[in-house]
DNA sequence: GTGAAAGCGCTAACAT
DNA sequence: ATGTTAGCGCTTTCAC
């Protein structure tokens, strides 16, 4: 089998108490003795095991981050700042995808306590999602509005949907919809409500049947434009709950002859990847994916060493408007 | 701290080997007894320490994904399907980005064995990166190529070139560009020879100022097209080495007035997220992201559960060509 | 069918 | 400065 800590102690002629000492980097060791152990050690190339050690000092040095889906370049962004910023700290990242499922973010909760992991970075699958109020980790929620007593990041949205309405608002647009994600989603109606405040400072309203709940899709986006277009009532801006959305839309006003940003300004939310792209240059309200990996995580960790400033927070992210091309020049 | 199998026993009033024996689903156990201590675990919410239970067993049922950069949608897609599959074998995935860093590399993968994962995807941060002749867990390598003994897994990159080349040829393009990533690279040299030879086959020929290599980005495309339009030779189609070659390569076509698929036919490479977008509409290679990740973690598994069938294999996986709009009618 | 106990590879407290 | 040893929470013989 593998070598173990008695074996280096045997070759070196010491205890096995003492090459954990010099393992561990105590002080209090002859210094020739750790030479000649560090060099056994190195010629065996030997690893110490994280198991073992993890059973005595009853930690796991791994946090777990808990996602719907990876592969979703939003999930991707704060999944590489949270691998980043952990190893920082020595700790490793865990990866736990629910698929969106309920039953599997159960079970891959109880999988984590049963690991040991140290803490969690979790994106509930659901808005009712409350597996965690009986959750035994510390754990941090990412993009979630909940008001019990755990930690969460999340975009201030309705700070996003406020920079959408003033700049539709500056671009001097009048008449804007808000082609939103689920209804019911938290994260929709604040970007709704700020949205809608803004609009109203300008001395602009946004009338019911501009108001519109899909999903995340660039279909939904190409449906919304589509029925907005049949009903005859055509908006010349829009406020985007994605930028898939965005580009749905987008796509259908250009088979409908709308010219953008001329005839219709688009804003969408989040700059995703394609964004940015020359073929599409969409102005957009970028979420901080990265900062919030990266102060999410060190919240957890600052949480599980119940550091100073470990107690209880709400943070929210202030969102940004990058204007490219899709609306007009204020 | 939390309850350990002891406390159960205590409660059940058995000794804690039968415990574990109704824990581990052992037959030898009194029905009645079974039912006692399953309630009690119930009650408790008791959560067996997989710490504890992997030093003896010498397993930690944990397998790593190795990979540059998580956040590419590339490396998120097979992320993703290595998650879902390892967990339908019970094993949980730790994530290890390597930030195109081989030191951040070594370091991780030594990390890794500390852990005592039980095996290792990954995808290299290099070619030249051969740290893993020395390590010592099974592992798996993604989109590499490595004449050692070691699994991989691939994408057929010269039958992706030869896709590329044929459906170019017959969609009656005539004078053809490859617009390549990295020089050096394996996979770069491997889709110009299946692309070539396709050409030839069809009677077409590629010649020497029409081959050009770069990074895989939207720039580079740009920065290709706008070179080969300042010599005044220009192609009248491309074959990219990814899709984001492809979109820079069309932006610069856009700007200088040439029309796609008409005057300028593009392939790209990879079928990311961007290039089913109604805006791009993109023809090309699409890899098998999905496949690669659930037959790797397949083969993984069977390797450290030394199962039949567990030899070291090189696997190739066939591309598959995505015709949309930007190449005529054949 | 169940109990007792060794031992997985370490850390840390206590001796010396 | 180093050795000794208990014990972390389990699984797995070996008895009975």
């Amino acid at each position: 089998m593998a070598t173990t800590i008695k074996d280096i102690a045997e070759m070196a002629g010491v205890s096995y108490g003492t090459v954990s000492r010099v393992l561990n980097n105590r002080p209090d060791v002859n210094e020739n003795t750790r030479q000649r152990i560090l060099k056994i050690v190195e010629e065996l190339d030997y690893r110490p095991s994280a198991i073992a050690r993890s059973l005595v000092t009853q930690q796991s040095k791994t946090i777990a981050l808990v996602v719907p889906d990876i592969s979703q370049p939003i999930f991707g962004a704060v999944g590489l700042s949270v691998d980043q910023e952990a190893f920082k700290f020595n700790y490793n990242t865990m990866l736990c995808n629910t698929f969106y499922d309920l039953a599997m973010e159960r079970s891959k909760l109880q999988f984590l306590e049963e690991k040991r992991v140290d803490g969690v970075l979790i994106k509930p699958t659901r808005e009712d999602s409350n597996q965690f109020v009986d959750f035994s980790l510390p754990m941090v929620l990412l993009s979630h509005q909940y008001e019990g007593e755990v930690s969460s990041l999340d975009i201030d949205n309705a700070a996003g949907g406020g920079l959408a309405g003033r700049h539709l608002a500056r671009c001097g647009y009048k008449n804007v919809a808000f082609l939103g994600g689920y209804e019911e989603a938290t994260s929709t109606r604040l970007r709704l409500a700020g949205f809608r405040s803004a609009l109203a400072e300008e001395g602009l309203s946004l009338p019911a049947n501009f108001i519109r709940f899909g999903s995340y899709s660039v279909k939904s986006g190409y449906n919304h434009m589509s029925d907005l277009l049949a009903a005859g009532t055509v908006p010349d801006s829009l406020f985007c709950g994605n930028d898939l959305i965005a580009l749905g839309a987008m796509q259908k006003a250009k088979e409908a002859g709308l010219s953008v940003p001329g005839q219709l300004g688009v804003i969408g939310f989040d700059d995703g990847l394609m964004a940015a792209l020359p073929q599409v240059r969409l102005t957009t309200i970028a979420q901080p994916a990265e900062q919030m990996g990266k102060l999410a995580t060190e919240l957890l960790i600052k949480t599980i060493q119940n550091k100073p400033g470990s107690f209880v927070q709400k943070v929210l992210l202030p969102p940004e408007l990058r204007v490219r091309s899709t609306t007009k020049q204020p």
